[in-house]
DNA sequence: CAAAAAGCTGACCTTTTGGTTCGTTTTTTA
DNA sequence: TAAAAAACGAACCAAAAGGTCAGCTTTTTG
């Protein structure tokens, strides 16, 4: 079995299908709702075809979230040291902001997993996600201890950068019907980037 | 029949027995995946008096959605031309912040709702709720022309303290899981409230 | 107090759905 | 090129779930 046969192709062709079908899926009908026939419809595929690939729902679900989890990891962009805290906020607030623009749906997939319990991703807050916090958080104490930056509890700014930055893309539907709009435009993420670059770096007393 | 006779508070009991177990239902199974049989169980009603009450599934959510809505409308807070916006924007984070921490499970509903395209909350928010953020720019507007504030986008401005405010019901999973903590304390509410007026004042120039 | 109205519930029916099976076709391998 | 492996898909099955019904008990009413 070649590394590059058409079978294999067969196989990343279908499974990145029924993946892309399934994510849509789960976000309008959520775990439960979501049907193994509706997937492999969307996927064009037939149901049995898609349990071929996944042994059942489950496993979709799992394989949706790895998916997930793996772009959150590489959007959340970083907060290093080195770069000073006004530079870290700005970088930090512009890469969650492009996620959020470029990437609704996975935003909204780890939000419902959140807001229903976190059942399937108890693992990943209780380790990664804490760890993640508490390593940013003793930076920007660093910071503060440093007189680099006002005195603002860091835990609640980087929850105060998440929140806000993906609330784009977990509620656009909301903003885009207040708004009067059908969909956001390219500009939109430089408006909003600087909007929350400029009230927080203000806010912390960086600008 | 009696407007306290015992059928009517009979009636009263037990719909909000299923009303509360359905919200709880749906916040964890979402629509489609909460089951009536399970909101009967846990209301402490078998099946068939739940669907005497409610003619079917999709009654109980409206009437929770409903019961949602009206605490939505109530906990929101206002913004009045006359109070400045320094102290506008006080009252309005004060009054989300409670209402995140007081009733998370309005809020998860609602963000649910929302996250799956709003299909049943499509008129409210094109009417109700885009009526209210325009009147509120606008008062935002007058503020920023009469120089009482910086000039930040009022509707960007809205939607950072909506996002801020109910990130912690939303995503109250995560934030304890991170803070290493089983429950919110008492005081927490107060220590967001200051936490995020301080940061949002200060971004608008009013501190 | 008797008839009517409201409340209650076990049993039942129908549809949906996750998942299996088994035979067929296509691709790979030796 | 023939056997083995992978992909495919129609038909089927058992469990779950929404909803109905018919008869029962309790409460209200005149």
């Amino acid at each position: 079995m070649n590394k590059n046969s058409k079978s294999q192709k067969i196989r990343t062709i279908s499974t990145d299908k029924i993946l892309i079908a399934a994510q849509d899926e789960f976000i309008l009908q959520g775990y439960k709702g979501a049907t193994v026939q509706s997937i492999a419809d969307n996927a064009g595929l037939p149901k049995a075809n898609v349990l071929y690939y996944f042994k059942n729902k489950e496993n979709i679900y799992h394989a949706v979230l790895e998916k997930t989890l793996n772009m959150w990891d590489e959007g959340i962009g970083d907060i290093l040291l080195e770069d000073g805290p006004k530079l870290a906020i700005e970088k930090f607030i512009r890469a969650k902001v492009a996620m959020s623009f470029n990437n609704p749906k996975a935003s909204k997939i780890y939000a419902m997993e959140i807001i229903q319990g976190a059942q399937h991703l108890k693992d990943f807050a209780r380790t990664y996600l804490r760890q993640w916090v508490r390593e940013k958080a003793k930076i920007f104490q660093h910071w503060i201890d440093n007189g680099e930056m006002h005195a603002v509890d860091p835990v609640n700014l980087i929850l105060l950068i998440w929140s806000s930055t993906q609330h784009y893309a977990d509620f656009d539907n909301q903003i885009l019907t207040i708004m009067n709009r059908a969909d956001y435009e390219s500009d939109d993420i430089e408006h909003v980037t600087n909007f929350l670059t400029d009230i927080i770096l203000r806010g912390c007393k960086l600008k």
